[in-house]
DNA sequence: TCCTAAGTGGACGACCATCTTCCGGTTAGT
DNA sequence: ACTAACCGGAAGATGGTCGTCCACTTAGGA
C-alpha cells in the first residue's frame, strides 16, 4: 500500500468517526469524503461498501474505550476514581456523540462485528466490576449501577447542542451524587436521590 | 364539516403529535395516517401539506404546554413550586420527545408560524419570571437558570430508551440539587456542584 | 529522469423512500 | 332515498443516497 494511500485511509476512518458523531448512524458517505477531503471514489477503493466502513470505525473506537478503561484501572488509585476517570475520559470530544449513534447500529452489521461486540461486553464487564468494587468498599452509592453510569454518560454527551463544558459540569455533578457519603449529607429532602432503583440491568 | 370528518382530523393531530414524538420531525406522513387508523388521502384532504399538519399540531402542542405553566403558577404556593411542578408535568407522557423533535424544525416552517414563535417565547419568559422569583425568595440556587431547566428537561425526556419513570427520577434528583438547602448539605465534596455557571442565556 | 502500478475525484445510473395527487367506492345527515 | 362530503390507497413525481466507472494524476523504484 502506498504511503499516500494509507494516509488518506486513516483520514477516512476519522472523518467517519466525526461525521457519525455529529449527524448519527446514516450519514451520508459523501459528507464523510468531504470531511476527509477526498472523493467517493477513494472512500470505495479503500472500503468495499459502507458498512465496511462502519464496522472499520467502530471496531477501532472500541478498543480506545477499552485502552482507556484499562489505564483508569491501573493509574487510578481505587475503583470509584478510576470509574470518575473513565467518565470524564468518555465525555470528551464528543466520544459520548459517537457512543450514542452507535448504540443504533442495525441489528445485522452488529451481528457482522463479532470482535466488536466481544471487546465491548468485555470492557462493559469490567466497568461493571470496578463499580461493584466501588460499591463494595463503600466509596459509591449501592443503589446505581453501570446502568446508570453509562446512561448518564450518552445523555449528556449525545447533544451537539449542549455546550462540552456543561456537559462535563452535568456529569461531575451526577458523579458526584453518586458518591457515597458519610456525614449524611447524602439524604435529599424529598428522599428522590433514594429511588434510584433498578440498576445493574446493564 | 361532517361530524366525522372532525372525528378524523382530531385524530390525524393526535396520531402527529405521537408519531413525531419517537420518530422524530421528519416521521413519514404514512406512519401518522396509519397510527390514526386513516389512510393519507384522508390527512391531505384536511391539511394542504405537511407543514400545515406540523404547523398545526406544534400549534396545539404550545398552547398546551402554556396552559400547564398557567396552571402551575396558579395552584402552586410558591414560584419554587410551580417550576417543580412544571417540569415534571413536562416530562410526563413524552411531552419532552416532542419538544425535542420541533427543536429541529426547519426555519422555514418556524418563521410560517409567528403564533407559534409567539407563545413560545412568552412561555419562555414567564418561566424565567419564575424561575427569577424563586431565586429572589431563597428558594432556589442562584447559579442555575431557566436554560438549565429546560435542558435537562429535553435531555431527560428525549430518548424512547430511557424508561419515563427512571428519566423522572433523574429529573426529581436534578431538581433537588437546584433547590437551595440552608443545612450546608449543598456544599459538594469537590465543589463541582457549584460551576453550574452561564445560566440565564435562554 | 522515466515508467507504470497504484491511486484519485467526481459525474452518473440504479435504487429507494417519501410526498402528493387522483379517483372509484362509501357514508353521514337531511 | 339521495347526495355532497368523505374515505382509502394505488401510482406518478421528486429528491436523496449508494456504489460504479473511467479519464486523469502521482509515488516511488529502475
Amino acid at each position: 500500500m502506498r504511503a499516500d494511500a494509507r494516509r488518506n485511509r486513516d483520514r477516512i476512518v476519522e472523518a467517519a468517526r466525526a461525521v457519525v458523531a455529529e449527524r448519527g448512524i446514516d450519514a451520508p458517505m459523501e459528507l464523510i469524503a468531504r470531511r476527509a477531503e477526498v472523493g467517493v471514489g477513494t472512500v470505495y477503493r479503500r472500503f468495499p461498501d459502507r458498512n465496511a466502513l462502519i464496522a472499520a470505525m467502530a471496531g477501532q473506537y472500541v478498543h480506545e474505550i477499552d485502552d482507556a478503561l484499562t489505564r483508569a484501572e491501573a493509574q487510578e488509585p481505587g475503583p470509584w476514581a478510576a470509574v470518575r476517570s473513565f467518565v470524564m475520559w468518555s465525555a470528551d470530544q464528543g466520544r459520548g456523540a459517537l457512543a450514542a449513534a452507535l448504540a443504533d447500529l442495525p441489528q445485522e452489521l452488529f451481528d457482522a462485528m463479532p470482535e466488536f461486540s466481544r471487546v465491548k461486553s468485555g470492557m462493559v464487564g469490567r466497568l461493571d466490576a470496578l463499580v461493584a468494587a466501588a460499591q463494595e468498599r463503600g466509596d459509591m452509592r449501592a443503589d446505581v449501577g453501570v446502568a446508570d453510569v453509562m446512561r448518564l454518560l450518552s445523555l449528556f454527551t449525545c447533544h451537539a447542542d449542549l455546550p462540552q463544558e456543561r456537559a462535563a459540569h452535568y456529569l461531575l455533578v451526577m458523579l458526584d451524587g453518586m458518591e457515597k457519603r458519610s456525614d449524611g449529607a447524602g439524604k435529599r429532602s424529598d428522599g428522590a436521590g433514594d429511588r434510584l432503583d433498578g440498576a445493574r440491568e446493564i
